[in-house]
RNA sequence: GGCGCUAUCGUCUAGGGGUUAGGACGGAAGAUUCUCAAUCUUCAAACCCGGGUUCGAUUCCCGGUAGCGCUACCA
């Protein structure tokens, strides 16, 4: 099956509304999108959906472009339909003219009664779709408010179809699709009137969108062969849901489902979209860890799968990490490892200056490949660096001093020696090294032994990265105040 | 209710008429190291159920079940 057709190249769209924050699903939408588009050297197309002018934000659109700015994926083109209105209602008129929709003057129904009210299948208000056009007319010339509706074949045995580059050939019968509205009472195009005409005058090839268009696409196909055009390829996403089984909704779920989310909390958005990506579609290499240009190079609609895809989180989180998909924050510390250390630097820096650290960026390139191993999301740096980055450490047990089986008094032993060998030994990683281990030997002392209470006398606790790098990064002067302190908690 | 889509380890997935059903994350155990991390090794863990078709189905077909989607003058 064909990608798209030989010398053409493919035009492909992100259609977001503005009505929320940037979903993580949309974010894949967009990806998927922008990887089609790039692979094929075709055009990738950013419209903002928004004939909904009740819900509409602005604080969305400025949602959406953050979100997709930190992604850092570009768009070729630009598009906002409520400034295509002319388009829509030209598109619609056009069909209305051919006799393939008619105006119903039935007030619209609102969602409580069909909640309530029978479970039975709305196809049309018979004596809307029977109106003759004369009356039909007279009524609108007389100011009655109707919503524009398409006139879907009915008892014809006809049948809708198409086929979606995912799904495969799909088939409807017209019989089971309702006369969907085109133009609201207030004149304003609906949702699939207004993508379908833009869509078709922006000369789209490919729709790649979340899966429940799936049925919707009956619709548009309806429209599209109403319009004349001819409908362009199709290709359905599966969608993303959470480990209950719902969708991902922002009232249920909270913010793992928004794109910033991830941002804040230190994901790299090369890792984030690596994870996205691997939502749905496969390589079919069993490789995972991909950069983008290997994404680029590996992107296929034959790759993309059909069943939906959890986003694994923990419900009620513990921690910080606990909130995102173990597999996400895995790629994001194979991405941090994957970084230049000058990179990485330069991304952690502002995290730690945010936090109101006074670092050097010579200071952070220097604490970077201590960390590197050892941090899964950037913010971890706080945690992880800290001991750097403040002047005085913050309090911590003096316990943490003593060695294992040993005693206080073997602590002291420790750093009132290492005290002494600081205070001339040169600060490079070998010297450190050599010192302080034929210290340990002459102490009589296991070498962790020796480096445990050094370690926590300058860190505030055990686990940290390897001692001699610390020290030289730390310095003699740091060094040694803190080793003193130690002594003093022990004393 | 109607219509549609889907169903492989806990999760993401590969595979496909005959396989020890593969990989990854996570989990467990071990190795290594000055702690932690990283790295390496090993282990546990899956074809929704029932009928066909077939010499043989996890794979193809049908049915069931479950989940999801659509069923708005939302998108």
């Amino acid at each position: 099956m064909a990608d798209s057709v030989p010398g053409i190249a493919p035009r492909v769209r992100f259609a977001p509304s503005p009505t929320g924050f940037l979903h993580v699903g949309s974010a894949r939408t967009f990806i998927f999108n922008w990887l089609y588009a790039r692979h094929n050297h075709g055009t990738m197309i950013l419209r903002l959906d928004d004939t909904d002018v009740e819900r509409n934000t602005q604080q969305s659109v400025d949602s959406i472009f953050d979100g997709l700015k930190w992604l850092g994926l570009n768009w070729d083109e630009e598009y906002k339909q409520s400034d295509r209105l002319e388009l829509h209602r030209k598109t619609a008129w056009a069909i209305f003219e051919k006799g393939l929709a008619y105006r119903d003057f039935t007030p619209a129904h609102t969602g409580d009664a069909e909640k309530s009210g029978a479970q039975g299948t709305w196809l049309f208000n018979p004596g809307a779709r029977e109106l003759s056009r004369e009356e039909s007319d007279r009524c609108a010339a007389a100011g009655e408010p109707f919503a524009l509706r398409f006139r879907v074949p009915r008892q014809t045995g006809q049948v809708v179809r198409f086929n979606d580059a995912v799904y495969g050939d799909q088939v409807k019968a017209a019989d089971d699709i309702e006369d969907f509205a085109l133009l609201r009472s207030d004149g304003m195009p609906t949702y699939h009137l207004a993508s379908c005409a833009d869509d078709a005058d922006l000369c789209i090839s490919h729709i790649i969108r979340g899966q429940d268009h799936l049925t919707n696409t009956f619709k548009h196909v309806l429209i599209f062969g109403a319009a004349g055009v001819a409908p362009p390829q199709f290709a359905h996403l599966p969608l993303l849901i959470a480990p209950d089984g719902t969708k991902l909704s922002k009232r249920r779920h909270g913010p793992v489902v928004s794109v910033t989310t991830y941002r804040d909390a230190g994901f790299l958005p090369e890792a984030f979209i690596n994870f996205l990506c691997l939502l749905g579609w496969s390589p079919k290499n069993d490789r995972e860890n991909l950069s983008l240009q290997e994404l680029i190079e590996t992107f296929s609609l034959e790759g993309i799968n059909r069943s939906n895809a959890v986003v694994n989180f923990k419900e009620p989180a513990a921690t910080q990490e606990e909130t995102f998909d173990p597999k996400a924050v895995w790629l994001n510390a194979e991405h941090i490892r994957a970084l230049p250390v000058q990179s990485l630097s330069e991304r952690l820096l502002p995290i730690v200056r945010a936090h109101g650290w006074d670092v050097s960026p010579e200071k952070m390139l220097r604490i970077t490949p201590l960390i590197r191993e050892r941090i899964k999301l950037l913010r971890d740096v706080l945690t992880t660096a800290d001991f750097f980055c403040v002047k005085q450490l913050p309090p911590y047990d003096p316990a943490e001093l003593i060695p294992q089986k040993g005693d206080s008094a073997m602590a002291l032993k420790v750093l009132t020696r290492a005290r002494e060998i600081l205070a001339t030994v040169e600060f490079q990683h070998d010297p450190l090294d050599h010192a302080l281990r034929a210290a340990a030997q002459e102490l009589g002392l296991k070498a962790g032994q020796m480096f445990q209470p050094i370690r926590v006398a300058v860190c505030g606790r055990k686990n940290a990265p390897p001692l001699f790098e610390t020290l030289e990064v730390l310095g003699r002067e740091t060094t040694l105040d803190r080793i003193a302190r130690a002594i003093s908690k022990l004393g």
